[in-house]
DNA sequence: AATAACTGTGTCCACCGGACACTATTTTGC
DNA sequence: GCAAAATAGTGTCCGGTGGACACAGTTATT
């Protein structure tokens, strides 16, 4: 398919996240858009997973051939790109938050949280390094807008982000599946697996054994997001203080 | 391929990872082996990306046919299961780092920054449920005993070592491109058409611009890493600080 | 020696992304 | 009104993918 993902030209995945969508003014009229289609491979990821998505399969979704998706898209791998930028979709308004940068950004986190819970396929599909869509961008905004008035300089604000954002993507991978079952499903059969295996060949990790079994005693499961991200913004909220002082 | 991943059956990753690997008694010796095919496609991926970790392919540059491989693994989500086991390889030794759990933390931390530096693939291959390998599992170990002595208890550990370890997958994938070309290149490259994007619609994204422009001017770029690693252990040290009084 | 188990090969299949030629449709310039 | 130009959707073809299956050759057991 692609033989060196650094070497493609971005410029047709430019185009279609960020050029203009004007219809030329002579031939038929479309009958298709690139909207429709990406909403189409949208529904398609989140209903099946990512390998349910194909040309074919959308194009049939939509009652047409696959080549006539051509005519919209120039590739497989700009689709894609779009349907990421479409599927993160407008961020979130953060003014209506008070109470200044911690809560912006805790409830940008829920927000973005509540994004990768729809569309799960999202995780495994914004890897390695892609152009960035209006949508996107907007989130990134947003969030660097919500560290105004901290201390931090350019630079520390958009590693905050990062760290955030990783996060939650993070947090997210361990607890969605790719394809339609719900979480606690996934979850459970992940950690039952685990426990499985753990009670077959325990003795050579001692250690994870001793803790896993803690946090079954505990019942402290699924405190994996809000305790990372504590300690995320804790940290943070020391070097904030650190620099206003 | 696959229509529903969460159904699949992970009989066959367990025991290609975990079960034994004995010879039959009868026919003929065979002429590869599991770990021969998993090193080659280890190469194949480190060279050219995963796109290009193909059956036909790793079996030619085994010398053999496709179906040949089909012998001593039941097909390729088990290969690639393999594949991750193999190229994440046997966890470090933190004994020898002295200074308790956070200078063990870092340590930890870096030895699977390199790890992820060397297989960049990995990062796009470890989304979603999976089952656990033996080595992947001794990474854990060492993280989790790392945290001995603190007084967080198991579930405490496990989330502090899944923030850690989602911090630098979150950065390597940031950093790294999945093909052969150098990280230089390639978060040069983003970097500037991000820049280009900005300078074109820079006025739907002020905060953002601000940013970006503050930190190249501060020339604070590539400290995502240790920025963030910084920030997740100073939360987590607020908490164990808080635990020990 | 016969048999059973196993290894590697060749053939076949459905599906994938995509190139290209072709017809049908619509707008423009005359 | 009419021809030319540009576009939209279709049908056909191609190389490559993962994998099922039958088959011949090899080896250890009986």
């Amino acid at each position: 398919m692609d033989k060196n993902e650094a070497f493609e030209d971005q410029t047709g995945v430019i185009t279609l996240l960020w050029g203009p969508r004007e219809r030329p003014s002579r031939g038929p009229k479309p009958a298709l858009s690139v909207e429709r289609i990406a909403h189409a491979a949208i529904e398609i990821a989140d209903a099946e997973g990512p390998a349910a998505v194909s040309m074919q399969r959308i194009a049939g979704d939509l009652g047409f051939t696959k080549m006539s998706l051509y005519r919209y898209v120039p590739g497989k791998a700009e689709l894609i790109a779009l349907m990421i930028d479409t599927a993160i979709g407008e961020p979130p308004d953060l003014d209506g938050v008070p109470d200044g940068w911690r809560a912006k950004l805790q409830s940008w986190a829920w927000h973005i949280w509540e994004v990768y819970q729809r569309h799960p396929w999202l995780l495994g599909a914004i890897v390695g390094n892609r152009v960035f869509g209006p949508n996107e961008l907007g989130w990134m905004e947003s969030a660097v807008a919500a560290l105004d008035g901290t201390g931090l300089d350019g630079g520390e604000r958009l590693d905050a982000v990062l760290v955030v954002n990783g996060h939650i993507r993070n947090i997210a991978q361990q607890t969605v599946t790719t394809a339609g079952t719900t979480m606690q499903h996934a979850e459970q059969a992940t950690a039952s697996t685990l426990t499985r295996l753990l009670r077959q060949h325990g003795d050579r990790y001692p250690a994870l054994t001793a803790a896993i079994a803690s946090a079954a005693a505990n019942s402290s499961q699924d405190q994996g997001l809000e305790f990372g991200l504590r300690r995320i913004l804790d940290g943070l909220a020391m070097l904030i203080t650190d620099r206003s002082t």
